[in-house]
DNA sequence: GCAAGGTC
């Protein structure tokens, strides 16, 4: 709002002779969707409360009121708009221009709130530049049929469809309790989902890697530069299982000089500015949380020490730019950077964007006078947010990196190759270093020295990385799922607090008793997949343009469930055979009274020519298909099972008519 | 118990 002060300047006055004006600003959402259960009817709402039985669902979007609750503690938000257009003709609503129609959302959420029946108009800013500001103003809409306007209507569609998508939480668990599992809870949704299989994926295929060694000739000089051949798997002889093939191999080859094809400088221009999930990353890594992190951005923002901390924007605008530049100077003495690398005052034009509303992530109007005084406001981890942000930024004014690329190949041995990258100017890396981002490693360079001399080289069919934060936060990048600040947000939510589903662990995500239930049930299914974000944001698209009928988005999610649940179940079979799974939920039996309980899933068949039911599951085994047909056979089988203090045990037995307080039952008759 | 979106 202080942006709109200044603007048009005060709080209140007239706007260019047409109209008086009042600012009040809000904060995020005001409301919130109530709970399926508080939005049916009351014959209904057995139904929406349901965790128990399948027959629930899918749920019908329409038996919805779509009511909405305000969100505890912005009741004084709320009056204080309302008291503020009181007096007033219309209301304008006033957001950054965003894709996404959030803006239109919750600044209808707060007409309809406060029961407006005036005029509403829309204005939507570019940057909160008073150029901006003002021709936004000048390009006012009415938007006061609100189910007309299609930004607020795409927005409607994705939250409704996302509330829809709770009701996959509530099946997964229904069915992992009938396959005899009890999570304290499922989190079952497009984000959660799309990370948690991820994760899931990742770990699979580390359990099921299989080294496969192999062994080459190839060369070292003096200097540890590896030359090597081009490896074709299809024509190519020289690669070998054994080790005794590439040293028989070896006597082929002698040592021999070098010789340097091609010597070429090279430049790199500084990496794009960092957003909010490289942040996170960074000063990840120095051992802080990401709850900690964002929140103390977040302060640090509202203390103007650093720009928006959600903003999409990866550039900012050259008034945004030139706003930041007589500062720059200060920025470089606080964090310790030589105001001497800042060569390039004008902006380079991968930097610059016309239109962004908060700009990308950058250091704030207001420059903290030491790291010692920001540490005392922020703690340790203020500074180190402060000097990733700040470095980045003023890496941009640095010059290039230069470096000199030289391939050579061996003078006996032309097909043995080799090419090395020595850095010439540091330029911009002596402020940021962008290693830490990439997933290459830097090998430390070296001039060739001669000679190169044959040896025995071990390699292996690569090993799957693990599922760090980093990986993690660049899936979801290339999938358009999130911001940098959602992103992270996301990924902290999921690792932490009573619905954790996975945990870090030397660098990787790993999943826990909850996040491995889930990761198994949803596996292929369609909520899990991240390309339900692209269909859903396609569809918000062809809502805006009025392509497409708002309803049918929330509308889908029957079909999603649909197709989703019979995967679920499918899925819910093979719980037992996860190795991984029965690991944790051991673990999770000694930490909470909760447990693989024994399923009462009962099986059916004729016994002595009678047709009978009885416990699939006896001691914590589930009898196989065959075990079920031999008992009924008569038959006397061994099982392994699990004794009431817990030890692996094995018995025989055979089914037998029995009977328990009067009640005579069918089932598993041990022989002790 | 369950989502994803927003954060003066």
């Amino acid at each position: 709002m202080d942006d709109f002060v200044v603007a048009l300047g005060g709080k209140t006055g007239n706007f260019q002779g047409q109209f008086d004006y009042v600012l009040t600003h809000s904060y995020g959402h005001i409301l919130q969707l109530k709970e399926p259960q508080e939005m049916v009817g009351d014959d209904k709402k057995t139904r929406y409360s349901s965790w128990r039985s399948l027959k629930y669902f899918p749920w019908d979007e329409k038996d919805f009121s779509w009511a909405k609750k305000i969100v505890p503690g912005r009741m004084k938000t709320l009056k204080e708009i309302r008291d503020a257009a009181k007096d007033c003709d219309g209301i304008i609503i006033a957001t950054d221009d965003d894709p996404s129609g959030e803006g239109d959302l919750l600044g209808w959420e707060i007409v309809n709130a406060i029961h407006w029946k005036k005029v509403v108009y829309r204005i939507r800013f570019e940057d909160q530049s008073p150029k901006s500001i003002i021709a936004a103003m000048r390009q006012m809409t009415d938007v006061t049929n609100q189910m007309e306007q299609g930004e607020y209507l795409e927005a409607l569609a994705r939250q409704r469809f996302d509330l829809l998508s709770m009701q996959l939480s509530r099946i997964a668990m229904i069915y992992a309790k009938k396959a005899g599992y009890r999570p304290k809870t499922m989190r079952i949704g497009r984000l959660k989902s799309a990370i948690v299989g991820l994760i899931f994926d990742r770990n699979t295929e580390i359990e099921n890697y299989v080294k496969k060694p192999y062994f080459e000739v190839k060369f070292k000089d003096q200097n540890g530069n590896i030359f090597s051949r081009k490896f074709d798997p299809d024509k190519d002889k020289f690669r070998f299982a054994e080790i005794k093939g590439a040293k028989d191999d070896l006597a082929n080859f002698a040592s021999s000089s070098i010789v340097i094809d091609e010597k070429k400088l090279k430049k790199q221009t500084p990496p794009p500015l960092v957003d909010l999930g490289q942040i996170g990353i960074l000063v990840g890594a120095k051992g802080y949380k990401d709850k900690e992190i964002i929140k103390t951005y977040q302060d640090m923002y509202q203390a103007q020490i650093v720009s928006y901390p959600r903003t999409e924007d990866t550039q900012v605008t050259l008034e945004q730019f030139n706003e930041l530049l007589p500062l720059v100077d200060q920025i470089a003495n606080v964090i310790g950077v030589d105001s001497k690398l800042l060569i390039r005052r004008k902006p380079r034009l991968k930097f610059i964007t016309k239109q962004a509303a908060h700009g990308a992530n950058r250091p704030g109007l207001k420059v903290p006078k030491s790291l010692e005084q920001l540490e005392k406001r922020f703690g340790k981890i203020g500074v180190e947010i402060y000097q990733v942000v700040a470095k980045s930024y003023l890496a941009m004014l640095a010059e290039d990196y230069v470096y000199e690329a030289q391939k050579a190949h061996l003078a006996k041995y032309p097909d043995f190759k080799s090419s090395i990258q020595l850095p010439k100017e540091m330029n911009y890396k002596l402020i940021f270093d962008d290693r830490d981002l990439s997933d290459e490693e830097e090998i430390e360079a070296h001039e060739f020295k001669d000679p190169a001399a044959p040896f025995v080289y071990e390699g292996a069919n690569p090993k799957p990385g693990k599922p760090t934060k980093k990986f993690i936060l660049n899936f979801l990048k290339k999938h358009n799922i999130g911001t940098g600040a959602t992103r992270l947000q996301t990924l902290a939510e999921i690792s932490s607090g009573k619905g954790s589903l996975a945990s870090l662990y030397r660098g990787g995500y790993i999943l826990n008793y909850e996040g491995q239930v889930q990761a198994i049930l949803s596996k292929g299914s369609m909520i899990a997949s991240p390309k339900i974000t692209k269909r859903l944001f396609d569809g918000m698209d062809r809502v805006k343009r009025k392509e497409l009928d708002y309803q049918l988005i929330p509308q889908s999610m029957q079909t999603i469930v649909r197709h989703d649940m019979p995967i679920f179940e499918t899925n819910s079979t093979i719980l037992d055979q996860n190795a991984t799974l029965q690991k944790l939920a051991s673990k999770h039996q000694t930490k909470t009274v909760s447990k693989k309980v024994a399923s009462k899933d009962k099986v059916t068949g004729k016994f002595n020519g009678e047709e009978i039911s009885f416990n699939q599951t006896w001691g914590g085994h589930k009898f196989t298909q065959q075990e079920v047909a031999d008992l009924l056979e008569g038959k006397t089988i061994t099982i392994n099972y699990r004794s009431k203090r817990g030890a692996q045990k094995s018995v025989s037995g055979k089914l037998a008519k029995q009977s328990y307080k009067g009640r005579s039952f069918y089932g598993f008759k041990p022989e002790f």
